[in-house]
DNA sequence: CTATAGTGATTAACAAGGCAATCAAATGCA
DNA sequence: TGCATTTGATTGCCTTGTTAATCACTATAG
């Protein structure tokens, strides 16, 4: 018996990385987030708050566990952001009264200012983005990647 | 035609989240993450070790620098995650004889036996991906990521 | 009313992400 | 040859990711 090292064995093999798509994912997403960490830089602001700030300021007096699900963060996680942010006034947190298990998080105006300042730049990024891509296709994997988020495996 | 698609208020707005596209690409990874991490827990390695392992069994003797780029990881993250994966058996690292600065890296038995380990599982789960998703969606997708991520802001 | 289970949020402990500074080897140049 | 510069990798420091355990409060059964 001859080895085989480098054909199929029994098991099978793996798809190359290239055609990988939660590699394929995490790169594309490399491209976006280096020049907008960039931009959040100069508020001293993570990635990860600013999609914190988006959401609440989105969807007003929010809970913890919707604001965790939407921006894609772990309770746990947001917990310390959001300790962060409060202290930074960028946001207002109250118990609810009805359950006071819950709080309720909602946008100051220091959180407000903060957006303001940057969408200018946020819209240049995404026009850039939008003429380099194509619009056809940017609407197309927004609209892919909608409908990948809806697959449950 | 019926006027502006998006009404500006003062000072500008940003895009709703439901179409940005980091938010997007991080929803959508959301959705592949879970039952793949499920998989490997039953190994205790982590997603970051899976790709690593799955770089490093794809293209040999690979230097450290290249494996950051194509497993999408930082050298310092890289650096720890190596350690920890020659510790356990799975890499073998030599330091280069003409640059001594660099260091290849390889996979072992251990190593290779792990990703057999779970190849079945995980073309599982790519063959229930592309049935739920579409193939044609699904090169489609991998298509646009490809050249999404060979855009420069 | 009390015991119990369930839910929203937090804490703890450790792995990994991200940035700056550093080390060691190699390279360029006067 | 000397010495600054560059490059591959590492370390330190802080934030975030991840899981399990826990706390505070609510809802439910007996």
């Amino acid at each position: 018996m001859t080895g085989k090292q480098h054909q199929e064995r029994p098991g099978g093999t793996l798809r190359s990385t290239h055609r990988s798509l939660p590699i394929a994912l995490l790169r594309a997403r490399e491209t976006l987030m280096e020049p907008l960490r960039e931009m959040l830089s100069d508020s001293q602001i993570s990635e990860q708050k600013w999609r914190v700030l988006r959401v609440v300021e989105e969807d007003g007096p929010i809970e913890q566990t919707m604001i965790a699900e939407r921006a894609c963060l772990l309770l746990p996680s947001l917990t310390r952001i959001l300790r962060a942010m409060e202290t930074d006034g960028l946001l207002l947190r109250q118990t609810g009264t009805e359950d006071r298990r819950k709080s309720f998080v909602s946008i100051s105006d220091k959180g407000r200012m903060l957006i303001q300042r940057h969408i200018a730049k946020s819209n240049d990024l995404f026009a850039e983005l939008e003429r380099k891509f194509g619009r056809e296709d940017m609407n197309q994997l927004l609209d892919l990647l909608e409908k990948l988020q809806k697959i449950r495996l």
